[in-house]
DNA sequence: AAAATAGTGTCTGTGAGACACTATGAC
DNA sequence: GTCATAGTGTCTCACAGACACTATTTT
């Protein structure tokens, strides 16, 4: 029934109220070894003084786009270059229930975002109003975004499993140190790091040496670590299994 | 900036065209051992006398709601009685690039659904222009409903995996023979009986054991069959991994 | 009787995780 | 020197997959 004719036999104004359609990004980086999300401060109603993840309404774009470009308003940097050169985008879910923003059907578009270390938002910019925050201190969040953002790192934490993701948090060299402190982070799991560095080498495809070695070693001492860059493995295999939780299960 | 005050002070109706939000629904099933999608014979143009994906218009309801809504018109069946009550429908993704509809913005929220055999649609009914078909043979379907299937199957295909998925396919009651069938149908490939047989009884809350015996044996021969039921698992532990394919990981 | 299937036993290779150990470098 | 870290060696257990085999049922 997406032909016009069946569109306009059956068109009743009241079954199709104004729908906008809106993209929300929930963008995830890794500043201090924890695990933080990009937020805005609304400043109206609704949910006014309520924090919110980033979005806006979708234009004469695709929707890939409008996420990126919004993530870009948000943090002040410019889509595909420099800093935003590495982020890695993907559609989450789409939300969509009457009822979830107050004033009118709003169908949003949720995406997820992975970003090595950006910038912290500088103030008097358009991006102002944005930061970044620890996912554990992301409570309360404006309509229906804490849900959206829970989903997120479900999918987050899933990703890291069985596809490189992790690289997306990291330098584009980096040591194997560097990669478990993301696994850390993400799963709030400490990962026993003689059998991950193993594992990690082990796996075809996920890293490849640039014969280089660290600059220095660690910050409490230590040898100095080999360089890698990512792959060109789009899945994990084996995959890199998070220690089971049996309540994860049921 | 989901807020009113910078949707007004922002809008400017040629970056915001009318947009359409739609639900169409990859629905699944497994006919004669084959796997078999549901598809619609379009009527009007654009792609008049192309074969598409039932779909249609959200209304003043949830996402999901409106996904099975669609299915049950489709199918002629009743939403959440009868066959349909035991139908598994999971978001997939969201495509909404301009002009993947000639007439307008269309944004369309696709959905994935897997049922265990539904009657064919009867003709004479609503539902006389949906039909299942195999899904090799589905090809050169209106707008990106290719693309849309192939990320669907994708979807299916992955999720066997890991989730206790294929037990959606089945009867309530159904024996592993059944189930390994489900398995060489979506994968396409053969698995060795045995290993399947243990491999499926190993993994903690897959199936339960009725404690039942299925009336007769094969239909060539051999014992008959004990009979499980779902069991209450929602993540198969280890996973039933698919025969690796080495092009998959890059 | 012949053929197909249900279900089990067994062996081998791989990989995950625990633990131990050496070497290196920051402080 | 002291301590934390990089990286490797080794052992054990779990599991996937190959293969063999028995028992049971249909044609």
């Amino acid at each position: 029934m997406t032909d016009e004719a069946s569109f306009l036999a059956e068109y009743d104004p009241r079954d199709y109220p104004a729908v906008a359609v809106t993209v929300d990004v929930v963008a995830l980086t890794i500043r201090d070894g924890k695990l933080c999300v990009l937020l805005v401060e609304r400043g109206e109603q609704p949910f006014a003084g309520h924090r919110a993840l980033p979005g806006g309404f979708v234009r004469d774009e695709p929707l890939d786009e409008a996420a990126l470009r919004e993530l870009a308003e948000e943090t002040g940097l410019h889509p595909g270059e420099g800093p935003l050169e590495r982020v890695h985008l993907e559609q989450l879910r789409t939300y969509g229930d009457p009822g979830r923003d107050p004033r009118m059907r709003v169908v949003s578009v949720a995406y997820l975002a992975f970003a090595p270390h950006l910038p912290e938002p500088t103030a008097g910019s358009d991006a102002a109003r944005a930061f970044w925050i620890p996912v554990e201190d992301a409570k309360d969040l404006a309509f229906d975004h804490d849900q959206i953002l829970a989903e997120g790192l479900d999918r987050a934490r899933d990703k890291l499993e069985y596809t490189p993701l992790a690289t997306a948090f990291v330098d584009r060299e980096f040591t194997v140190s560097e990669l478990r402190a993301v696994y850390t982070a993400v799963w709030g799991e400490e990962l026993h790091a003689g059998n991950f560095h193993r594992k990690v080498l082990s796996v075809p495809g996920f890293v490849e040496s640039t014969g280089e070695t660290a600059a220095r070693g660690g910050e409490r001492g230590g040898p100095r670590a080999k360089l890698y860059r990512a792959g060109d493995a789009t899945l994990l295999h084996p995959a890199l299994l998070r220690p089971t939780r049996e309540d994860r299960i049921r």
